[in-house]
RNA sequence: GGGCGGUUAGCUCAGUUGGUUAGAGCGCUUCGUUCACACCGAAGAGGUCGGCGGUUCGAGUCCGCCAUCGCCCACCA
């Protein structure tokens, strides 16, 4: 067969990546290359619960990273011939929103306010904020975000990401709502959703509960201070604290029960300083003997352990902190004495810090603060996003149950965990770790404005004091509804706010509340449940390890709850961004370049291939290197394809079993067969990185030996046996390689099939090791190992010389086994060939391979 | 305090179930050029695999202890 002309000539003289990116992003959007088609059934197709970004926060290199992952797994599997569910959501809901909104617009939500249809927002932000509706407030999310989502989508193309772009939600969206409120009122009518007043971890600054999910400790500089009580008989009992400002929230004093020096005082009582409020001495096992004297105060409420003693004590609740963080004014009738309702009046409402100085003046001056004060560091919890330390305040709000407190639910949820397919396999103890030590349920009720709202409305008593008892629920086909704005079925909206009348719910819910339910909003659960049912449970959640706590674990009590299955079968983790210094990658650093200027100047192919060298949940360092590296790849994969092709590696010469009969040849297929077998079994492991290292190691043999070693015979007449063998062979091993770099080099693989082939390569079938293998039976690759290590000896000779790779052998002698010279002898033409060799001589019966050299003169 | 992961060449990292003289890329040194590729090619130097001990015919690989870095979790007196 002659080689086409027409192939030929789709060749460009002087391939180039540069703009191939815009190109075929355009040909992938006309032709839908990546539309998802929704008539296949569940087993047709692979579903991707993608992570909603977050658009009100910036890009950065550590999205290029992760997404570039699911990409390359979406990818593999659409060639596998899986329909591929992938679509994009924007996580828009939450506090960066709001705090972005109020400051670009000039705004404030406030709820009480109500809907203005007309509103437009300043041109430029005034000093003042202007206080405006919940409703108006959304509108002006969904508009701002709505432009931060295309500058994402860009972003997203130019990458390369294979999203169905028909298929975008939104977290706030109309859908996301309804879905949340739904499943919510679902959790509520089975019972997983219950309120309760409590003591409830607290942030000062955003005045809000905050749940067990969002807290990290903070190392915080702090003091023990001794402090004396008074016993009855005068003596003096020490204890150390380092929040004396509670000390008029005291409610008892605690040592262990084993503690003898405490056992005599164990159902005596003392006497606060300052305020003289009779407490008493009480035994239990949280106390710690070495800590401090011994004996700690409880108070209501200093720290979580404070909540777990007066729970399991039976304490009173004498709680002084507002839920401003100041010290409540009123004067607590427990303080009888004039001294000591003087002592409190000169705390009351000041912060937590100038109360604690304060005091210790008053407790210098009364003489019951003993010795120095005594500088500590220790933990302290905060609000993952507040600067404050959190306080305990005793609130109502809603909870979901996730085991916190029910030992079967956990046992249950645990169970959950086990089912997934964790990649890599060991992250699986971070969720085990995090169910297992959860203290309580899921607090989802947030005293925030931007959100999906609680989807409830209380009776109003005839005092006007709401009945949280019973509260009233709104009709399914009315979700979602905003119950500020919304009046409950059978009132008037006169009777808001009225006795014998209604109120809404003034809380929105939890964040993770809403993004818990991407599976479910994303597959139209609820709304289009025949999408739904052919896309849930999906087949991957790709995600960061630092959210397996909040939104992994909340997904699966979500889904558990509701569908009664895991929300997926796995779980796919990305590690993060080192910058040089082995830090995690942060903005503050200074050191974040933006991502479009890194696809500008590395090529979407190079960074992809950068991030495609991270392993699966491995940290990996920003390395322009890597990105150069990919970059240098594509270039070479253009190039060498163009060369392949021009000389004659025709498109239907592919896997042509009669036409590849050299040995050599054969070797390369049984080699390149293996390399099949291999990088598919990686990519079904989800282990993208050990994918590309193993076709990359496979190609760079391939140009730097095999098409050097052929180039010669190749270009000899179509008709000759050996030129046809060879571009046979070059033809299926070039076919194959576009295919397995395709996942990772979308672009470069693109244009080159575009030269020679029909359709899209991300649309062509994964390569099978079956079909190479049929195609040339079994070669021996130990040949293309000889040859190669010949060829190296040769060109080692010529470079020792200081010689041109071009200079004429005059005479090569190499000796080796019996078994490797007759192995060379199949080659001798193409090695005599490369190495420019007149005179190639091969003999047997040596222990091991040698190769000597006679150069000609210049 | 409990747990997970890492520690291999100057740098960034591979090393699959233990198997002959430990690999790649970058960087470095030397050489080569224009008939695929100077956004290039060829060759080379460079490592007691964090430390100690153990199992084994054989350990970078398995076990124990230690060091060190990062992360997750933990009741703040």
């Amino acid at each position: 067969m002659e080689p086409s002309n027409t192939t030929s000539a789709r060749l460009p003289d002087k391939p180039s990546i540069d703009g191939i990116e815009k190109a075929w992003q355009q040909v992938w959007d006309e032709q839908g290359t990546y539309r998802f088609d929704r008539t296949k059934t569940r087993e047709q197709i692979f579903s991707i619960d993608t992570p909603p970004p977050t658009v009100s926060g910036s890009l950065h290199v550590g999205h290029v990273f992760s997404y570039t992952h699911t990409d390359t797994i979406a990818r593999y599997q659409r060639m596998c011939g899986r329909e591929v569910f992938y679509p994009m959501g924007w996580d828009d809901n939450g506090l960066p929103t709001e705090r972005r909104v109020q400051n670009y617009y000039g705004v404030r939500c406030e709820p009480t306010l109500h809907y203005d249809p007309d509103f437009e927002p300043p041109a430029e932000p005034g000093k003042q904020q202007i206080p405006i509706s919940r409703r108006n407030f959304v509108e002006l999310c969904e508009r701002l975000t709505e432009e931060d989502e295309k500058v994402f989508e860009a972003l997203w193309r130019q990458l390369g990401l294979s999203v169905d772009w028909s298929m975008t939600y939104q977290t706030i969206d109309e859908r996301a709502r309804a879905v949340s409120q739904r499943a919510f009122l679902r959790n509520l009518s089975r019972g997983e959703a219950y309120q309760a007043e409590a003591p409830t971890l607290w942030d000062v600054s955003f005045r809000t509960a905050v749940a067990q999910a969002e807290l990290e400790d903070r190392e915080r500089d702090s003091a023990y201070h001794a402090i004396t009580f008074h016993r009855p008989d005068g003596d003096v009992l020490t204890i150390d604290t380092t929040r004396p400002e509670l000390i008029p929230a005291c409610v008892a004093l605690v040592a262990h029960p084993d503690d003898e020096r405490y056992q005599p005082l164990f159902g005596s009582t003392v006497r606060t300083p300052l305020f003289d409020v009779e407490v008493p001495v009480l035994a239990h096992r949280l106390a710690d003997p070495e800590k401090g004297t011994g004996i700690a105060m409880i108070c209501t409420f200093g720290d979580t352990t404070d909540v777990t003693w007066w729970r399991e004590l039976n304490l009173p609740t004498r709680a002084i902190i507002g839920r401003d963080g100041r010290v409540i004014a009123d004067i607590p009738d427990v303080i009888t004495s004039p001294e000591g309702r003087t002592a409190y009046a000169r705390l009351a409402g000041s912060t937590v810090f100038t109360a604690k100085k304060t005091i210790v003046e008053m407790l210098v001056d009364s003489g019951d603060l003993v010795g120095d004060i005594r500088p500590i560091k220790h933990p302290v919890k905060f609000y993952e996003k507040g600067d404050k330390p959190l306080e305990i305040v005793s609130t109502r709000q809603w909870y979901i149950r996730n085991g916190g407190r029910d030992e079967l639910l956990r046992e249950r949820l645990l169970a959950r965990g086990a089912e997934l397919h964790w990649h890599p396999p060991h992250m699986k103890v971070r969720y085990d770790n995090w169910v297992s030590g959860l203290n309580g349920d899921w607090l989802i009720s947030r005293q925030r404005f931007f959100g999906v709202p609680l989807p409830l409305w209380y009776r109003l008593d005839a005092h006007g004091e709401p009945v949280y008892d019973d509260p009233i629920v709104p009709p399914d086909e009315a979700l979602p509804i905003d119950p500020q704005s919304e009046t409950p079925p059978g009132f008037s909206e006169e009777q808001r706010g009225a006795a014998g009348g209604f109120m809404g719910d003034p809380d929105i819910m939890d964040t993770w509340a809403t993004s818990s339910l991407t599976p479910q909003i994303a597959g139209g659960w609820s709304f289009d449940d025949d999408l739904f049912a052919r896309v849930f449970p999906m087949d991957l959640r790709p995600q960061a390890h630092e959210i397996i706590r909040t939104w992994l674990f909340s997904s699966v009590v979500r889904a558990n709850a509701e569908h009664d299955v895991v929300p997926w079968t796995h779980i796919g983790i990305s590690g993060w961004i080192l910058d040089p210094d082995r830090k995690k990658m942060s903005k503050s650093k200074g050191n974040v370049i933006t991502p479009m200027d890194l696809l500008d100047e590395y090529g979407s192919d190079g960074v992809r291939y950068w991030a495609a060298s991270g392993r699966p949940g491995t940290d990996t360092a920003f390395d322009i290197g890597q990105m150069k590296v990919g970059r240098r790849l594509a270039i070479k994969v253009l190039n060498a394809s163009k060369f392949v092709i021009g000389v004659g590696a025709d498109a239907s010469l592919a896997f042509d079993a009669t036409a590849i009969t050299e040995p050599l040849d054969r070797a390369l297929m049984a080699r390149l067969a293996n390399v099949v077998d291999d990088t598919t079994r990686a990519f079904d492991d989800y282990n993208y990185a050990r994918a590309l290292e193993l076709t990359e190691t496979f190609f760079w043999a391939f140009t730097d030996d095999y098409v050097e070693l052929v180039k010669e015979r190749a270009y000899r007449l179509p008709s000759d046996a050996g030129a046809r063998s060879a571009r046979a062979t070059l033809a299926t091993a070039l076919s194959v390689l576009h295919r397995l770099f395709a996942p990772i080099l979308p672009f470069v693989t693109e244009e080159v099939w575009s030269w020679w082939q029909e359709g899209s390569v991300h649309r062509a079938q994964w390569p099978t090791a079956d079909e190479v293998r049929l195609a040339v039976g079994d070669g021996d690759a130990r040949l293309l190992d000889t040859v190669s290590s010949v060829l190296g000896d040769i060109r080692k000779a010529k470079s020792d010389a200081k010689a041109s790779m071009r200079t004429e052998v005059n005479r090569a002698e190499v000796r080796g086994t019996v078994e490797q010279v007759a192995i060379l002898e199949h080659a001798r033409g193409d090695l005599s060939a490369v190495g420019r060799i007149a005179k190639l001589e091969l003999v047997g019966g040596a222990s091991e391979l040698a190769v000597s050299v006679e150069l000609a003169e210049n």
